[in-house]
DNA sequence: TATTGTTATACTCTATAACTATA
DNA sequence: TATAGTTATAGAGTATAACAATA
C-alpha cells in the first residue's frame, strides 16, 4: 500500500484532515463548542436563516440540526423563532452571549489556521491552498457530485 | 466562517478527504472491499505480520482489527496462523484469491488518484503533494503526536 | 503479573420513519 | 397534498470491559 500507488492522496488528505480537526476540535472545545456547534452558530449569526437552510448549508441531515440546535439553545448561545409569513419555519439566532462565543471561537480557530499555515514558507502555503482548491472546486477533480442529492447507504442491507 | 478566517483549511482538507475517500470507496465496493479491509489486506500481503502489529500500524482498535480479519477470513482473502514461537499471537496471511483482490484493489486505487493527480498540471500536482507532506511529516505543523497514545473520549461521561 | 486475541456489550453518531403543525 | 420541524428509534461503527490462553 505504498510504493506500488505512487503518492497515496487518500492517506495524505486523510491524515492532514483528521489531525487539524483533532485540533480544532481541542481548541474550540475549550468553549464547550463542537466544530459542528461552531459551524452553525456561525451561520446563525451570519443573518436570519430558517433551520433548514442551515441544514442544507451545513450538509447535515435536519433531524442532526434539531439536536445541534437543541445544545446550542441549551447553551444559550442561539435560538429559534417562529417566522411570522410561515408558521412552519423557525429562524435561527444567535444571543449576545452566542455572538461573544462566536467572536472568540473564530480567534480560536484562525489561530489554529495560521499556526499551521504559518509553518510553511509562503510559496508553499498558497501552493497548497491553491491546490486544494483546484481539487474540489467545480471543473477539479473532486468537484461536489451534483447526483446524489443523498449519498445512500449501503446497497444490500434491508 | 470564512472571509474572517482567510482560507479555511479544516474546510478544504475535510472536503477534500471526504471526497476522495467516497471515491475510493465506491472503486473498492465494486470488489466487495471497504478501504479498512484493502489497507490490512495489503499489509497482510506484506509480510507475516502479527494482528496487533497491523492494528497498530492502521490506527486500528485490536477489537476493530478482529472484526475486520474476520470478514476478510469469511470472504476467503487473507487468514490467520498461530505462531510457533509465542502461541498467543496470530500471524495474517493472505490466500491466493486475497493476493488477486489485492492487485485488482491496487490497480484500481491508483487508477482512482491518477485520475484525480492527473487533472491537476504536473507543477500544482507535486506542490499539493509537497505541502500535505509538509504539514503531516515529522517537523511539520500537523505531524503525529506522540504524546496522547489513546485520544480519550470526553472528560465529563463515566 | 502482563500480553494477545476474543467475546460481549455499551456508547456515539447519524439517518429513517412516523408524527404535528402549518401551507 | 406537500413541507418544516420534531420525536422516537434503529443502524453502523467503534471502543470499553471481562475473559481465555499463553508468556
Amino acid at each position: 500500500m505504498d510504493a506500488d500507488l505512487g503518492p497515496d492522496l487518500g492517506l495524505l488528505l486523510g491524515t492532514a484532515a483528521e489531525r487539524i480537526q483533532v485540533r480544532l476540535g481541542r481548541a474550540l472545545a475549550e468553549l464547550d463548542l463542537t466544530a459542528r456547534q461552531f459551524c452553525v452558530l456561525a451561520q446563525a449569526a451570519d443573518g436570519d436563516r430558517t433551520q433548514g437552510q442551515i441544514a442544507e448549508f451545513s450538509l447535515l441531515d435536519k433531524t442532526t440540526m434539531v439536536v445541534t440546535l437543541d445544545a446550542l439553545e441549551a447553551a444559550g448561545l442561539a435560538g429559534r423563532t417562529p417566522c411570522s409569513r410561515d408558521r412552519r419555519v423557525r429562524l435561527v439566532h444567535t444571543t449576545e452571549e452566542g455572538d461573544r462565543v462566536l467572536e472568540k471561537a473564530t480567534s480560536v480557530v484562525r489561530a489554529v489556521y495560521d499556526e499551521v499555515l504559518g509553518a510553511l514558507p509562503a510559496a508553499q502555503r498558497d501552493a497548497l491552498v491553491e491546490g486544494l482548491g483546484a481539487l474540489i472546486d467545480v471543473g477539479g477533480p473532486l468537484q461536489a457530485t451534483p447526483a446524489e442529492p443523498r449519498p445512500r447507504r449501503s446497497s444490500r442491507s434491508r
